[in-house]
DNA sequence: TGCGAACTTTGTTCTAGCGCAAGGTCCATC
DNA sequence: GATGGACCTTGCGCTAGAACAAAGTTCGCA
């Protein structure tokens, strides 16, 4: 079966959303309603559900997989900015006073992607609990891009490169039997775009990780063996 | 006249607030209430208004003068986040789902701040305008935060401080016989924290761009002769 | 009017980590 | 089962800018 762009999947089944935070106040009338009005769609791994810039027409939830939040320099440069798990809204335009989107989304594996029309978004904000958990979610990715910041202007390379992963695998972490591993496909490249290096200084570093028995890495995986041992090198005091 | 801490001062004039943003849409009755449910207080330069991690009971606007907003790490050191002007809300916990102050507030120059107690928050967003204008400032600061991030991944030590420099010119600036001063004190240290670099860097900088008569400076005042070159070099490709 | 603290400048040394280069490995596709 | 593209590794040299150092300047205040 082929799914066109904006075709919608079979019924959704209202225990998709009981346990969302957004959602999990609200009656099984109520999520039925929000069901009905949302599109659902799967994309592929990298592909984008909306560009920066673009105007916001629709709002989203990620039920399954896993979205990449990414801005592009004039010169080409990518920066990653957030890698958002499922159960979290996204494209919330309208949550920071806004008519476009601040940054481009693309899936970092295969995804499902629930949207709804910007226009319901007031309507949404009426429903008990939403508004204060989106406002939360806003809070918290700030919070994340602060300390980002303070990261960035404080810390050496080794030590971004390891609370980047760290948080990765707290986040987004699925347990294996070596350890903890990032729960989507992942390149150097990615880690370099989100702790402002190079592929090559990361490879570096997790070839020597490696050899240290801390983390364990194929092409594309990545597996945090003793997360204590990075947390230790994260807090390496900073710059001295 | 010695103020208490949290002592009213004279009247406030229904004037003050009329063509602030967030009350711009509201009756002068409306403003009325809002102002006899102030505190108004005057902050000598320096002064903390709030600290990182305080529990938020209260939020504030500024008046008059400049608010730094600053976090420091573990390890002592000082980032600049932001700096606000005149006009603006801040120690907005609530509007980000926060109950504590994810920053300390500190003033750049001598200040007056309006404050209410955050138990009214709620219902300042029932008033027409409020929320949206919060929201808007919200999304706004966000947006520099993320400009900032790209920089700091980006651009090499000069343009960053090319386009801070820029910034506070555009958003805090006074036109002055030579070109445009920065509106408060300010030195090379807090133009590095600001930057994530050290103050030798910024003051070396400075003097090129003196002896290329873009910028003057003296002790705490820095006045930016020629913004369109400090544009191009704020602009200057990337790390290539 | 003289002292000390805060701020600024400028020179020199040193290094983290980037840029460049080359080769290796894995994987999809035909 | 061969070809090409995507991904990874490793070595080496170089440079932006931090660290270190020392002296000069401005200002508030006793």
């Amino acid at each position: 079966m082929i799914d066109g762009p904006t075709k919608t999947l079979p019924r959704l089944d209202e225990s998709l959303l009981t346990h969302m935070p957004p959602f999990s106040r609200l009656s099984r009338e109520q999520i039925r309603q929000i069901l009905d009005l949302a599109s659902s769609r799967r994309y592929p791994e990298g592909q984008a559900v909306f560009e920066e810039g673009a105007e916001a027409g629709r709002f989203f939830m990620l039920l399954d997989g896993y979205i990449r939040v990414i801005r592009i320099t004039e010169t080409g440069e990518q920066i990653i900015a957030l890698h958002i798990p499922p159960g979290q809204l996204f494209g919330i335009a309208k949550a920071i006073g806004r008519s476009s989107y601040p940054a481009t989304a693309v899936t970092a594996s295969e995804s499902i992607v629930l949207s709804w029309p910007m226009e319901l978004w007031d309507s949404f904000l009426s429903y008990d609990g939403f508004a204060t958990e989106t406002y939360k979610t806003v809070g918290t990715r700030m919070g994340e891009m602060n300390n980002r910041i303070v990261e960035m202007a404080t810390q050496q390379v080794e030590q971004r490169v390891a609370n980047a992963l760290l948080r990765l695998v707290n986040q987004t972490g699925r347990k294996v039997e070596e350890g903890i591993e990032v729960d989507f496909p992942i390149t150097r490249q990615d880690l370099s775009e989100m702790t402002a290096t190079t592929l090559h200084t990361v490879s570096r570093l997790l070839s020597a990780w490696e050899k240290a028995g801390m983390v364990k890495s194929t092409r594309k995986h990545i597996i945090v063996c003793d997360p204590h041992a990075l947390v230790v090198l994260g807090h390496h005091s900073s710059k001295h």
